[in-house]
DNA sequence: CTCATTGTTGCACACGTATGCATAAATCTC
DNA sequence: GAGATTTATGCATACGTGTGCAACAATGAG
C-alpha cells in the first residue's frame, strides 16, 4: 500500500502543468548512478573518480540539470545572499556603489538582494524579510536597523555593515568616509587659497556624518585663527536648492567668499546661481565646493572642485567585513579615507 | 537504538556555535500545538481557529520566529524571487529603474535579486546562477540570453523580460520604448522649428533600438521634403565624445545646425562644445536634442530638450509580464510611447 | 596470496516547511 | 438531546539536497 501511494504522487508529480528543472533525482537515474554521486559531483569538497564524474556531467548536460540552491542551503545553512537595504537614491554614485557590490559580491560567490525602504520606517520589516531567506549577511545603505533586530540576526550567525551610517551600539561595522579628515583638509585647502568668508551648507542636521564634517572644518579654521562662518543653512540639498540659496546669498552686504554643500548637485546649482543669474566670477570672486564627485562634476561647464566618495574601498571594506572570519568585536568603525579633487571652482593660490 | 539516534543529533544541534533563527518545531512546542498548526498560521488561505493563531503568534514573538523562506519555497515552487541581470550601468537613468523596479515587486510581495554581467560575454552564465535559485522570472536589462538558456528557463515556467533589446525568435517579452514613434516625432518637431542640417550621432550602431529610431527620422525628412542629414557617425557617447565633436563639427564649412545625440551626457558635452569652445549660440544657431532626460537635463545651465525615457511605464509593463496569468504568446513586444520634452537647447518657432 | 590502506559508492537520515487525509471537536438542525 | 454538518487539528509524507557511516573495490606492501 505504501509502494501504490508513492507511486501515485509521482504520477502527479509528472503530470504537473509545468514540468520544472530536473533534479539530482533524475540524473542519477540516467548516469546509472546513486544521488549522492550527482550531489558529491557539484560539491568541491567531495571526492568522486573520473569515471562517475563523467557520467554525471554528462548527463547533467544533456538534461540542462541546475542544483537547487534553496535545498542545498536547507543542508548547509548558507544561502550565499546578501542583502542591500538602501534607505536613500537621491545620489547618483548610489548606481556606482550598486554596480561595485553586485561585480564583487560575485566574484566572492554570492548574490545581492536589493531591498528599499524609507530609512525612518520600514527598515527593520526589510531586515526581517532578508532574515527569512536566510541572508549570510547584510549592508544597509544610509539606514540602520533597531537594536532588537540587530541583534537577532547577528546572534543567528549574520554579519551587518551599515554605510555611511554609524553606530556605537549596534553589533555593526559600521563604515563611513573620515569625515573629520575632510573637513580638515577642506579647511587648510580653502584657507591656502585666501578664501576668508564661508557659507556652511548642509544635509540632514541629524546625520553624524555631516557633524563630523562641519565640526572639524570649524574647529581647523579656529586653530588657524583664519577664516570665519559668515552663513549656515539646513536641510539644503539639489540643485534647485542649491540656486535659490547662491542668489539670495550673493545679494547680501558682506557676501560669503567660498561655499560648502553637501552634495555636488547642490553646488552646481550654487555655481549656476552665482554665475548665470548674479555674474558673478567663479572662482574668483567665489569658491564652491561639493560633495560625492559624480560624474558630471568633472564635466567642463562646471569643473566641480569636491571630495571624492571612495565609493570602491567602501565597498571592499564592507565586503571585508561581511566575510571576516574569526571574531572581531562586535561594534567596530572603519573610517575610509577621501580625497579632494581640485578643479576649476575655487582658485588654488592665494590672491588679495 | 532509533531514539537514541535521534537524541543524539538534536544535542549536537544544540551545541552549534552559532545558534541559527529558531524553528516551526520550536514554536510549536512552546505554543503547546503541533508543526503544522504553526505552518497554517504563517500561510494565509489555512484555516486556523482563533484561540491557537494567538498560541502560535505569542510563542513566535517570544522567540523571535521567521519562516523559512528557502525550506517553504521547496513545496511551493515559487522562491519569490525575480532575477535582474543588468547589460550596462553607464546611464544614469538604471538608478531611477532599480529603485522602481525593487519597490514595485515588493509591493507585489517579491524580491529582486540583482546581477551584472558584460552584455556579450557571460549573460547566460547570470541567469543560470538564478536558475538555481528558482528564480520565478528574469528581466534582463540592456542584454539578452541565448536561445538555449532562454527555452530551458520559461519551459520550467518562468517569465522573461528583455528591457530596451527586442527580439523576435526568444520567448520572452520585449520591452522597448516606441522609438519609430520618437524618430518621427523628432523631426516633425525640428521641422518645425526651421532646424534643416542635421546631425546624427548614435552610440552602438548595432542596436535595434537607436536603428528604428534614426530609420523612422530619415524617414520623415524625406517625406516631408525637407531637412537633411549632413553628418552621421557611430559610437559616440559620453560628454567628452559630445564635446569633441561638437567642437570639430562647428569648425565646418556648411555646419549641421541641429545634432542629435544617443544620450543626455552626449547632448550636454555637444552644448558645452558649441558653447563654450565655439562660441554659438544655443539654441538659435544650434539645437540640440538629447535621450533619456536624466536629472541635470533639467538644470538650468543646460536646459536640454530631450526624450524622456519611460521608466516607470517600462517597469510597469515588466512586471505585468512578468506577473501576467493565462497564456499570452510566447514571444511578444511591448512599446511604451516616450514623450519629447521641449527645453531651451532648441527653438521652438521658426525663424528665417 | 594475505593483509592493510586508500579511495568510491550507496544507504539513510536530516534540513524546515506545506498539505492531503483522517479524525476529533464544535456548531447547527430538528 | 441525537444526528448532520462544518471547522480545526495532528499525522505522515514530500520537496531536493548534503553528509556520516558502513560496505565495498582497488591498490600496495610483505
Amino acid at each position: 500500500m505504501a509502494i501504490k501511494g508513492k507511486t501515485k504522487s509521482r504520477r502527479k508529480r509528472t503530470v504537473s502543468a509545468n514540468e520544472s528543472i530536473c533534479t539530482s533525482r533524475e540524473v542519477a537515474l540516467l548516469a546509472g548512478v546513486s544521488r549522492s554521486a550527482v550531489s558529491r559531483v557539484f560539491t568541491p569538497s567531495a571526492s568522486v573518480s573520473e569515471s562517475t564524474r563523467n557520467k554525471v556531467l554528462k548527463a547533467a548536460k544533456k538534461l540542462g540539470y541546475q542544483p537547487n540552491v534553496m535545498a542545498r542551503s536547507l543542508i548547509t545553512r548558507r544561502s550565499g545572499l546578501i542583502g542591500l537595504i538602501m534607505g536613500e537614491w537621491e545620489n547618483p554614485f548610489y548606481t556606482t556603489m550598486l554596480r561595485n557590490f553586485t561585480e564583487k559580491l560575485h566574484a566572492r560567490d554570492h548574490r545581492l538582494m536589493l531591498l528599499a525602504c524609507d530609512p525612518e520606517r520600514d527598515v527593520d520589516a526589510a531586515a526581517r524579510i532578508l532574515m527569512q531567506y536566510r541572508a549570510d549577511g547584510i549592508v544597509f545603505v544610509s539606514a540602520s536597523p533597531s537594536e532588537t533586530v540587530a541583534r537577532e540576526f547577528t546572534r543567528s550567525g549574520g554579519r551587518m555593515v551599515l554605510v555611511n551610517r554609524e553606530s556605537n551600539q549596534l553589533p555593526v561595522t559600521s563604515i563611513v568616509c573620515d569625515n573629520a579628515r575632510v573637513g580638515r583638509d577642506l579647511a587648510q585647502t580653502l584657507l591656502a587659497a585666501g578664501y576668508q568668508r564661508f557659507a556652511l551648507l548642509r544635509g540632514n542636521p541629524a546625520l553624524r556624518t555631516s557633524i563630523l564634517r562641519n565640526n572639524a572644518f570649524c574647529k581647523t579654521l579656529q586653530a588657524a585663527g583664519a577664516g570665519k562662518i559668515v552663513l549656515e543653512r539646513s536641510n539644503l540639498v539639489g540643485y534647485d536648492a542649491g540656486r535659490a540659496f547662491a542668489r539670495e546669498a550673493m545679494s547680501m552686504d558682506m557676501p560669503p567668499d567660498a561655499i560648502l554643500c553637501p552634495t555636488d548637485a547642490t553646488a552646481i546649482g550654487v555655481i549656476d546661481g552665482a554665475r548665470l543669474d548674479r555674474k558673478i566670477d567663479i572662482p574668483e570672486v567665489l569658491g564652491v565646493v561639493g560633495f560625492g564627485d559624480i560624474p558630471i562634476a568633472s564635466w567642463g561647464s562646471h569643473d566641480l572642485t569636491t571630495v571624492r566618495l571612495p565609493i570602491e574601498r567602501m565597498v571592499d571594506a564592507s565586503i571585508d567585513a561581511l566575510f571576516a572570519t574569526g571574531n572581531l568585536p562586535m561594534t567596530r568603525k572603519v573610517n575610509v579615507a577621501a580625497d579632494i579633487v581640485t578643479r576649476g571652482s575655487t582658485r588654488l593660490i592665494r590672491v588679495d
